[in-house]
RNA sequence: GGGUCGGUGCCCGAGUGGCCAAAGGGAGCGGACUGUAAAUCCGCCGGCAUCGCCUACGUAGGUUCAAAUCCUACCCGGCCCA
């Protein structure tokens, strides 16, 4: 961890808040930026954004909201995350080209317990003037009647405008071809449980603002209408932009298309950081700037360190490990980088058997039979049971292709995996390509 | 409800009885070059197995020596009409 990542420490010049967001490129779209500037300038304010359990773990996706939450409190502002219990159960297709699946009750539970501990790690529920706040939109919408819903929110919002609303647009513009799904009804309907709960939250908790991704926008600024209507108030939209890389393309995979998780059991913290290092050099500077809580200064001059010398990396090391260390906390960072720093420096023959165990522990590793050893072609089914290869078909490709080390020795495709192969007598480190390493572990 | 067009491999998209595991592009993967970057170049890209076999062109049947390609029914989507 930084020295400086306990950044703006209170930062309650909020005219300054919004100018370093904008700089660091993250307000896509705001409701009046003058008065929003002048709102938050006037003292805290209560601001909230919403998290949907769709998965048992966070991803980075969710990264930008929980660090913008972070840094609304970090400048004296009272933030809310919600946890969309409700909303979850119904899916938001904003975003979606098709139609999501429902989640029963217990997947949603299950759900809402893996992610609420994540939302509790990057914000700080315990302080004493502006503690964060979590709260599960399930507390005022699970008993709503149809009917009352249906009276006293549905009649406040058109469809007109909700088909105004460019993710209503996508989803049945009929004239772009392609795999487009059609919208249920259900979905349809979830941008007025959204715009209800800022309402909501606007009356009972004083909330002023809603914040989303770019794509959260038409959701928003409906619930800003529904105050409107409802109450005869005002609320504010912030967005910011929706996180992709220079060609486009969606961030929250690795190259190799799992999901950046944020629960070290979906994911773990050496794969974590790996995606991160891997960052190419165009993406580095906004990285830092958005996903980070360093401040801009610091930010510019890594940036200036890393163009000096890019072969260093010092750039990807530094967004590595800022971002591990803010998900996975310092130690787990300190892990990685050093399983790295064997992976890609280091001799792998000469670890000992607790260094290997460690090893195991990062990589994704795999439970292997001792008689598999010296077996004709066992090498081949080992790769397809890691899970190095897809298919037999595949780990033969690979061979044929030159692209597989055993313990960092690149090995022909007739090899066969003996005894002396093992590292401690136990332990084998599978390399495909230059940056995917996998483990074996042969029983004792 | 009627008419009509369509549903092809991870995605897009050709293919309208055999030469189709299915053109082309993209994505992905490996190699070279590099900096665990980008760009570029080369190769691979359904599965299992030694010529081969299996699975696959919305689903289920049928015709045929032979079907992604023809027929029937059904499901789903687009468009037009009601």
């Amino acid at each position: 961890m930084s020295s400086d990542s306990n950044f703006p420490t209170n930062f309650r010049q909020s005219s300054e808040l919004l100018e370093d967001l904008d700089a660091r490129g993250l307000i896509q779209d705001s409701t009046n930026r003058q008065e929003l500037a002048a709102r938050l300038a006037q003292g805290p304010i209560t601001v909230y954004a919403g998290f949907d359990p769709t998965a048992r773990s966070l991803h980075v996706g969710n990264l930008i909201g929980l660090l913008m939450l972070r840094r609304f409190q970090d400048a004296g502002h009272r933030v809310i995350s919600l946890a969309g219990g409700a909303t979850g159960m119904v899916g938001d297709p904003s975003g979606k080209s098709d139609e999501r699946n429902l989640l029963d009750d217990d997947g949603l539970a299950a759900n809402l317990a893996g992610i609420v501990p994540q939302l509790r790690q990057f914000l700080d529920f315990d302080k004493s003037e502006n503690p964060a706040k979590l709260i599960d939109n399930r507390a005022w919408t699970v008993g709503v009647p149809y009917l009352e819903f249906l009276r006293d929110v549905g009649k406040h919002i058109t469809v007109n405008q909700m088909m105004a609303k460019d993710s209503v647009k996508a989803r049945l513009d009929r004239s772009g071809e392609g795999s487009v799904a059609g919208l249920s009804y259900t979905e349809f309907s979830y941008m007025l449980l959204q715009a209800n709960d800022f309402r909501w939250l606007y009356e009972n908790e004083g909330c002023e603002m809603q914040m989303g991704g770019s794509d959260q926008w038409g959701n928003i600024t409906l619930g800003t209408d529904l105050i409107r209507k409802m109450v005869g108030g005002s609320g504010f939209a912030l967005t910011w932009p929706l996180l992709t890389k220079a060609d486009g393309t969606k961030y929250g995979k690795t190259a190799g298309g799992d999901t950046l998780w944020l629960s070290p059991d979906l994911m773990s913290p050496y794969r974590f950081y790996q995606a991160w290092i891997q960052t190419e050099d165009d993406e580095v500077r906004k990285l830092l700037l958005q996903l980070t809580l360093l401040s801009i200064d610091t930010v510019d001059s890594v940036m200036a360190e890393h163009g000096g010398a890019p072969h260093l990396r010092v750039a990807q090391r530094r967004l590595a490990a800022e971002l591990t260390t803010l998900v996975h906390g310092q130690e787990a960072t300190a892990t990685a980088e050093a399983v790295s720093q064997v992976i890609f420096g280091g001799s792998v023959a000469e670890l000992d058997a607790e260094a290997l165990r460690v090893l195991s522990e990062e990589l994704p590793t795999t439970r292997v039979k001792r008689d598999l050893l010296d077996t004709e072609g066992n090498l081949v089914a080992l790769m397809a049971s890691m899970g190095v290869a897809a298919s037999k078909g595949e780990a033969n490709r690979l061979l044929k292709q030159n692209g597989v080390s055993l313990n960092d020795i690149k090995v022909a495709a007739d090899t066969v995996v003996g005894r002396d192969s093992l590292l401690q007598g136990r332990y084998l480190l599978v390399r495909r390509g230059k940056k995917s390493v996998f483990m074996a572990v042969f029983d004792s």
